[in-house]
DNA sequence: CCCTTCTGGATAGTGCCACTCTTCAACTGG
DNA sequence: CCAGTTGAAGAGTGGCACTATCCAGAAGGG
């Protein structure tokens, strides 16, 4: 097909694929000619993801762009995971690295109390870290044992994440096991953040207190 | 104290407590003059809470606005909670509501599923739907039976978040318990996704395949 | 009293990002 | 033959969150 079909398949304008060709979000089709290139069902796909990726999961072009690359990397899905963890962007302000770095002993100390298995230099600590310094912050301290059960959580939904890609393996090609990996990690984020918000819903009711109509 | 040491005690720029004054976000300080006003305790928390919401949260100025200000309504917490979840940004793309409500039945379905009381307006419907809009056009369809363990999960944090704001009510005044309700909604939930990659981080080392390090 | 510094208020400008538009020549399909 | 499409490249746009500048009126130290 050709970029006006891709266009109107895909819902993306036209100006809009030639971005994510340029910027390598896309790869390019069969070029045919100098005004021609086809395009594969792979093209259709990918283009859905990023819209997907962006729109959905918030990542940025250059992130996004990070974590396809990483996807095309011919590796195993679970280390594709983990390709696409280190991909993601945690921003965490150069200038408050310091105070930061001070919450370094709680994340040890929670990683060690679930019995976790995470790398020196995983990003992840660093983000969790900066999280605790906020909540700190504001006056909201979380200790440890308040963190637990909800690392346990974690746990269970993690554990739910890899039996899923372990599930798909094998049964389809690399690259779609590729990138049911990084749906997982990316993707499923929002859905986990939404039902939260509709238990809390739910449970607020039960317990019998609600503001139902907004403003 | 003065807009200074406010500024000083914060690390945020004058100029950004400015623009955060006019955009409404803080309240003014006493003003003892046309060119001094004074500013309190609750007004360097608040400022930490802004910087905390927007950086940390990812929220937009307006979306803080709204945040605090159902915030400062006099309700109570379990209450606030509510406003503040109908003050969140949830982004449809007016373009996609078609297709985003073909999946409102798979909603309803989970929704009943889990025997959940929730509004039949709540707009977390319409993000949930959403999402699972986005996964079935990448061809990550998830089944109700694979959604509900997830939701299973939400549940029981939606239960810690609100033992949480329990257990802190009556002890401190009512903004700190509307600031906390309102933290626990939205500052929690980057550290939970963080909490899930780590444990994901975790579980796929226990299972035999990691990319450790990121080129 | 003078002179630097700070204040609130207002307006304009900046940098970044994700597009979006324009232009162009080459080519396609009818 | 010719309206329409294409790839390539560069410029332009709009939104957002600041950031800078300017101003007149204090404030405070020397």
């Amino acid at each position: 097909m050709r970029i006006s079909d891709l266009s109107r398949l895909s819902g993306t304008p036209v100006g809009t694929i030639k971005y994510y060709l340029r910027e390598g979000l896309l790869p390019p089709g069969r070029q045919l000619g100098a005004t021609l290139s086809l395009y594969g069902d792979e093209h259709l796909q990918r283009l859905r993801l990023i819209r997907a990726l962006t729109a959905r999961g918030g990542l940025s072009i250059a992130a996004t762009r990070d974590v396809l690359t990483a996807m095309d990397e011919p590796l195993d899905p679970l280390a594709t995971l983990g390709v696409v963890h280190y991909a993601l962007p945690t921003p965490v302000d150069a200038a408050e690295t310091d105070s930061v770095d001070e919450q370094a002993p709680r994340v040890d100390e929670l990683v060690r109390a679930m019995g976790w298995e995470i790398s020196e230099d995983s990003p992840h600590r660093r983000a969790l870290a900066a999280s605790l310094m906020d909540l700190g912050r504001i006056g909201a301290d979380y200790s440890t044992e308040d963190l637990l059960p909800y690392a346990e959580l974690a746990a269970a939904a993690a554990k739910l994440d890899l039996d899923r890609i372990k599930a798909l393996d094998g049964s389809e090609d690399r690259f779609k096991l590729a990138e049911h990996a990084a749906v997982v990690v990316l993707l499923l984020e929002p859905v986990l953040a939404v039902l939260r918000r509709l238990a809390q819903e739910n449970e607020t009711r039960r317990r019998g207190a609600w503001a139902p109509d907004a403003p």
